[in-house]
DNA sequence: AGAATTTGACCGGC
DNA sequence: GCCGGTCAAATTCT
């Protein structure tokens, strides 16, 4: 859907909004060390990381990105196991399938090294293969709502060999679902207290929790969701999070539930950040998850190097509120950080 | 019972 | 012919 432009290739728009997104940070920063340098130290480091990240993506869109994480696995495979073998019925049968299937590949949107399966996403595997050049098998999954929405996305999920305990995870296609059972509420804390303007839909928030630590949430700042305060479903939105731990100095996910099965994986977890990663508040530090190739991918959904970014919503899932956390699901566009006072903000409360 | 996963076979591209 | 991606029956899980 990505209607941003015209004429204009993806990779500019993608560059174009770059450019202004990194500049904004810059102002952003400025604005921080202006206010009370202590509560802000954290911030700050937020956004030097996240202007590094810009800066590589911006390298990447101009020609150096080889866009691939360098892939490959090992170890204890994804191998689960243990179920019997079907009886010889289907094997052997007729014809399966008709004649042509046509495979088109979708085109790959980004890669994610990553602790946890977990994306906020509805996944539905619907196969696993030993690859060539891998001792671990590659696990495909496509998204839930396939059937239902005709939702193309796709996923290719291997265990990193350097690190068993990562996944890099291949991203394929946009995601064209609505699925608000996948996105729970996202709220900031001052979101409540400080009544944002009006005009600024979505903002994240960088808010203590119960004098404590600051929380990393993002929210519609609709009053209505207020109570939702502080509850993050984190397993929900390790998506989210890789967008921003990977624009901070420290940048930490939730680990994950093993299995694709999305709709088994949701326990929610309050998140905190404190000292540089996010922490859970019962007590156990998160785990890295880090974005391999373009960080831009991560941002409103425009054509990049001739991927069909059409796909309306990009990464959505959102709930009822057209828009919640547009930063990420900014799909009109690329709307993001366009406009002085955007729908989509950083609040750094203290 | 329905949903999700497993896993060998099938299919198309190189 | 090889290899990666997908299909779909069987199996398991909730």
């Amino acid at each position: 859907m990505a209607s941003s432009g015209g004429a204009r290739s993806p990779a500019a728009v993608v560059l174009d909004d770059l450019v202004d997104v990194r500049d904004r940070v810059a102002m952003l920063q400025t604005v921080l060390q202006e206010s009370s340098p202590g509560a802000t130290v954290e911030a700050g480091e937020l956004v030097e990381g996240m202007t590094a990240k810009l800066s590589s993506a911006l390298s990447a869109v101009l020609g150096t990105g080889d866009g691939s994480v360098a892939s490959s696995s090992s170890g204890a495979g994804g191998g689960p196991g243990g179920r019997r073998r079907r009886t010889g019925a289907a094997s052997s049968g007729p014809h399966r399938r008709s004649s042509s299937r046509g495979r088109m590949k979708s085109p790959l949107i980004k890669t994610v090294t990553a602790t946890t399966l977990t994306d906020g996403k509805s996944w539905r595997k619907y196969g696993q293969k030993q690859i060539n050049d891998s001792t671990n098998p590659r696990s495909y999954y496509r998204c839930t709502h396939l059937p239902d929405q005709g939702c193309k996305a796709k996923r290719h999920v291997h265990v990193s060999e350097a690190n068993p305990s990562e996944y890099t995870i291949d991203y394929y296609g946009q995601h064209t679902c609505r699925d608000p059972s996948t996105f729970p509420s996202l709220i900031v804390q001052g979101a409540a207290d400080t009544a944002p303007p009006p005009d600024c839909a979505n903002l994240i928030s960088f808010a203590p929790i119960n004098g404590a630590n600051r929380a990393f949430t993002a929210s519609t700042s609709t009053s209505a969701f207020a109570h939702h305060l502080m509850k993050e479903p984190v397993d929900h939105h390790p998506m989210l999070f890789s967008q921003f731990s990977n624009y901070s100095s420290s940048p930490p996910a939730q680990e994950g539930i093993p299995s694709g099965s999305s709709s088994r994986a949701c326990h929610e977890r309050f998140m905190q950040y404190a000292g540089g990663q996010f922490v859970d508040i019962t007590g156990r530090s998160t785990s890295p998850l880090t974005v391999g190739s373009a960080p831009a991918e991560y941002w409103p959904v425009v054509g990049v190097a001739g991927v069909d970014m059409d796909a309306g919503a990009g990464m959505d899932s959102f709930p009822s509120s057209p828009s919640s956390l547009g930063f990420m699901s900014g799909s009109l566009g690329g709307s993001f950080g366009n406009t002085v006072c955007d729908d989509d903000l950083f609040s750094f409360d203290s």
